[in-house]
Order: C-alpha cells, then sequence, then structure tokens
DNA sequence: TAATTAAGTTAAGTATGCTTAACTTGTTGC
DNA sequence: GCAACAAGTTAAGCATACTTAACTTAATTA
C-alpha cells in the first residue's frame, strides 16, 4: 500500500537527488520531512522491500523507476493544483504550495489530468517548476542556474523559485521579483554569500538562503 | 485534536439525524461509515470527551454546537468543491461526490471561502442540497419531499438527490432526469413500494431506493 | 414474564507512523 | 591509526483507528 506519508517521503528522495537518481543521505530526508533519523530508517525499509527504492544500510536511499513513478504523479498534481488555483481563483503564487501540498495526495487521476486539459497542457508552474506529463515524461527541461553561480555584473531572468519557502516567495513579491523580471547581479559577499542585486533600479541585499533558492536565466540582450 | 476521521463521524451523525439533532443509533453510524460497531463505541468515547457530542451509553450519540459547527465546516466544504469542479471543469454531477469526499478535509478555510466568493456565494450544490454559510447559517432552507411521500398524478419538480449514492445520479442522467426537471407521478406500487414516473412522456420504474433518495418539490402550474 | 434477538460494549490484537534513548557504523582530522 | 563526531540503526513505547470475539444491555414478542 502506498499511503500519504509514502507518497511523501518518495518526493522528497526524488526531489533530493535533484532528478538524478544518486543516493540521498537519510539524515537529509530526516529534516526534510521533519521526521527523526529513525522514522526514516523504518520507512526506508519498508519502500525498500515494496520495490519502491533501493536501499543500503548504513549508506543512504536511492530511487527506483517503481518509487519515481509515484513521485512524479504527486509532484505533477502539486504543480498543477498550484497553477490551476492561481488561474481560476487568482490566489497569489505565495499561497498555493501549502493548499497544492495537501490537495497532491487527495486528487483522482481523472481529476488531475481534467485539470491538465482545462489548463492547455501547461510546461511550468506559478514558480517555474516544470510539470510532469501523463506519462512521467517533462515537457520542459530545466536550463537555469541558482543566484549563488551568476556572474557579476550581468542582468538575468528570474525563471524559478523554490516554492517550498512560503516567506521566501512572500519576499520577493514584496521587492517586486516576480517570474520573468530581470535582476541585475551588483555585488557577491564572500563572507556570507549573499548578494547585492538591482530590480527596477532598486537595490536588495539577499541573504545566502535565499540566493540558493532562486533560479536564473541570461536575459536575451 | 479533530481528525479526518472524527470529521467523518461529525458529517455521519448530523446527517443522520437530519438536522434535527435527534439521537443516532450506533448501528446506524457503523453502517454509514462502513466500520464495526466497536470502533463506532470507541470514537463515540473520544467524540463525548472533546465536547462534540452527548453520548450516553446504550443509548446513542446525539451532536452538540461544538460538532455541529465542525460537521457544518465539512459539509460546507464538500459541497462547495462539488459545486465548483461542476462549474470550471465541467465534470457532471455523478462524479464529484467521491472528488468532494477526499478534498473537503484537506482544504483551507481560506481556499474553500475564495472558492464561495469565486462562485457568487450560492445557496445549492449540483444536486440540490444547500451549502452552509460561513458562519454556519444556511442560506437556503429545504423544502421538498421525498418521491415516496408525492402524490399520485400529480406533477413535481425533481429539486434535490442523494449526491452519496453515485449509481443513482448515475442512471437518473441516463433517464434523463436533471434538477428541475418536471416528472409526474403515474403509479405507486404497494407491494415493493416502487413508482413509475413519466419523464418527458417516457414512464420509468424506479424501484424503492431511489424513490427513497430523490425529492420533489410541486410544480408551480 | 421469560426467551429471543438486536444493539451496544469490552478486551485483546493489528497496522501505520511517529517518538526517545541507547547503541553501532562510517568518516574525517590530527 | 585512532579519537571524535556525524550518520545511521535498533528497541521500546505511544497515538490513532481499525479489527474480531466474547460479552452485556435493552427491546420485542410469544
Amino acid at each position: 500500500m502506498i499511503t500519504i506519508s509514502k507518497e511523501n517521503y518518495l518526493k522528497s528522495i526524488y526531489t533530493l537527488a535533484k532528478g538524478n537518481g544518486n543516493f540521498v543521505s537519510l539524515t537529509e530526508l530526516s529534516k526534510e520531512l521533519n521526521v527523526t533519523k529513525s522514522a526514516v530508517t523504518e520507512m526506508s525499509k519498508k519502500l525498500y522491500e515494496q520495490g519502491c527504492v533501493k536501499y543500503v544500510r548504513y549508506k543512504g536511499i536511492k530511487i527506483l523507476p517503481k518509487g519515481k513513478k509515484i513521485a512524479l504523479k504527486v509532484i505533477r498534481k502539486h504543480r498543477l493544483w498550484e497553477l490551476f488555483l492561481v488561474e481560476t481563483l487568482n490566489l497569489s503564487w505565495d499561497k498555493v504550495h501549502l493548499e497544492a501540498e495537501k490537495l497532491e495526495h487527495f486528487t483522482s487521476d481523472f481529476l488531475i489530468d481534467t485539470i491538465d486539459e482545462y489548463l492547455k497542457y501547461p510546461k511550468l508552474d506559478p514558480h517555474g517548476e516544470p510539470i510532469p506529463c501523463k506519462d512521467g515524461s517533462y515537457r520542459y527541461k530545466i536550463n537555469d542556474i541558482p543566484m549563488s553561480e551568476c556572474i557579476l555584473g550581468k542582468t538575468y531572468k528570474v525563471t524559478r523559485v523554490n516554492d517550498r519557502e512560503e516567506e521566501l516567495v512572500r519576499y520577493l513579491s514584496k521587492i517586486d521579483i516576480q517570474l520573468n523580471r530581470e535582476i541585475k547581479i551588483i555585488e557577491k559577499l564572500k563572507f556570507d554569500n549573499s548578494v547585492i542585486i538591482e530590480v527596477n533600479g532598486v537595490k536588495h541585499s539577499l541573504s545566502s538562503k535565499l540566493v540558493d533558492n532562486i533560479f536564473l536565466t541570461k536575459a536575451n540582450g
């Protein structure tokens, strides 16, 4: 039986491995899911028994095709819900993550396919994350870099933000950053890894944590 | 803590008491919720300890204001979801009940209020059931009778059907019965409590179980 | 009124998914 | 190589919400 808890574990394993299918450490997982390491060990064994993951004691956990399929299905539901709520109800992009986090587990395949069709098979969710297709493939390939890796003085376009950090998204709205907004990298401070950027002529200092969760693409021209 | 299971118990207690606040038998509840009587006994004690119900051993269970508030909130979420899915995604009225049954427990007050506003504070769901307001009151008072109590030869309008019976709703669609459709009571068979009706000039025999779940109002003229 | 039956209760047990506490394993720096 | 520490595991225990089986209470009816 794939429970809601298992869906969440698989989603986190897939996400933390960044789609590479790498091993994920159990400590990392426990932090992501806000549970103890022992809870993760226990669940790892169950997911292994169900053929969803490869689990090597003292090493970590790695997603397998069966688990990946489940993870992508949940991610698909999450991102389509986010976009649907923004599109139909005009919810702001900082409010949809938490709602989608719950709805994703209680939506039939039929309903999510209907939503997909209604939205005309969109490629990206409101935070710039690609939406998996019904068959588990992506309609869009990510091609951006975290702000921390950007080059000084250049101008970029914001193409993706981490929706799991509600406060981050809310703060970005506040300083008038949204998807496709052009920003310029003014300064990168080595000592705390913060970055100073310019948006619409206004300068802002972004902490290291913010900088790791904002993804950019080179602006055309 | 009000869990999903408790929400479902309270919803059923409220519904089975038909809003009168009467005692509900535990056997009735166990059938409604598809659990054993012992499970109901156990939960009754918990709901009593939380002040949601009055529970008298060997007698039954009766909803209290605290429990009623929770039940109405869940019912509100259920019915608004049903209507929202019909309105935005064009789902048919026989497909929305099961979806709403899950979504109702995972929808924030903020989200459901937004949906309520989007739908312009509707009075009725797709099956003709009144939708509770945010404050727990009803915008609409039911004023119909079950088909079993209708008078021979008269013409009525279908104003409400029991959405919990998916098959019933699907069958009604099949014989072209929808809300506000006019039907005429042709014959009532005593021996099995079935009723023969006429819809759009076509006669249909409806079993006792169907007849108990369809509610009618006298047609004007 | 006593027997029968339905309704309701209790006790013991199960699965899931957590926790804490004590432990083992693996890795890293000196 | 080994001490120190982080990572991971194990064991015992808990809460929720079920189950089955055996029981008690209440209502019905002959």
